[in-house]
DNA sequence: GCGGATCGCTACATATATTGTAGCGTGGCG
DNA sequence: CGCCACGCTACAATATATGTAGCGATCCGC
């Protein structure tokens, strides 16, 4: 574990140090959760912290407020006081690339057991 | 830690027990290094398990021997002897959705410390 | 103002997943 | 044979996720 800069404590995502952003992107991404919570904010939904854990099986609370103070520093979601959580702008179009895996999901799983 | 449903060992991503093939599509694609892997696979690319270890940073190759080996039983990867590891027909597919986020990330990392 | 309910969020101990290092068995090639 | 690279695994150390409980703040009806 002596890898991985000398700095690197808490904030930049893994792979941002080698200046390519899509890996910084997938390190973000493939986190425990993430995709999860982006998904249940998909159609313009917003939910607040504890309507979230109750989309997301009851994942512990730790973890999903964890998720969503990284998204909502990556300028993914945003917490609009009064109504909860939301995809910003910048999300909204992201998710737009996800959309096309629910199809994909379906088709995949057919497969699945064969 | 009593949750989860009796029979959970180890086959069957999280979340399929739910019916919901995107859940544990999602479940899959949220771990650790598989986005990676999949992405490193991009452009017919074919890499031995030692040329994946260096494309993804010296990552452990217990790790990567765990999400190849969940890649290939979900079909999205295969192992070609004598050529290494390459997508499937299925993963190609799979990958196509996430083509577009190699736009999306130069975009989002300008956006990121403004 | 005082309950009661809910909000976002955190502490803390436990369980699980990931990491890094070393090395196995196999097969190709000189 | 000696040498090298392959796919893959064991194992101890570390990092991360989980589950439970509960904080302070806010809103609302009484």
């Amino acid at each position: 574990m002596l890898k991985k800069s000398p700095a690197m404590k808490k904030r930049g995502v893994r792979g941002s140090t080698s200046g390519r952003p899509i890996m910084a992107l997938l390190d973000l991404l493939g986190r425990r959760w993430t995709l999860r919570i982006i998904w249940e904010l998909r159609d313009d939904r917003s939910l607040t912290s504890r309507a979230m854990r109750t989309a997301c099986d009851e994942a512990s609370p730790t973890i999903l407020q964890t998720r969503l103070s990284e998204l909502r520093e990556a300028g993914l979601v945003e917490l609009v006081a009064g109504d909860g959580y939301r995809l910003s702008g910048l999300g909204k179009d992201l998710f737009e690339h996800f959309l096309p895996l629910h199809r994909f999901a379906e088709r995949w799983s057919k497969l699945q057991s064969h």
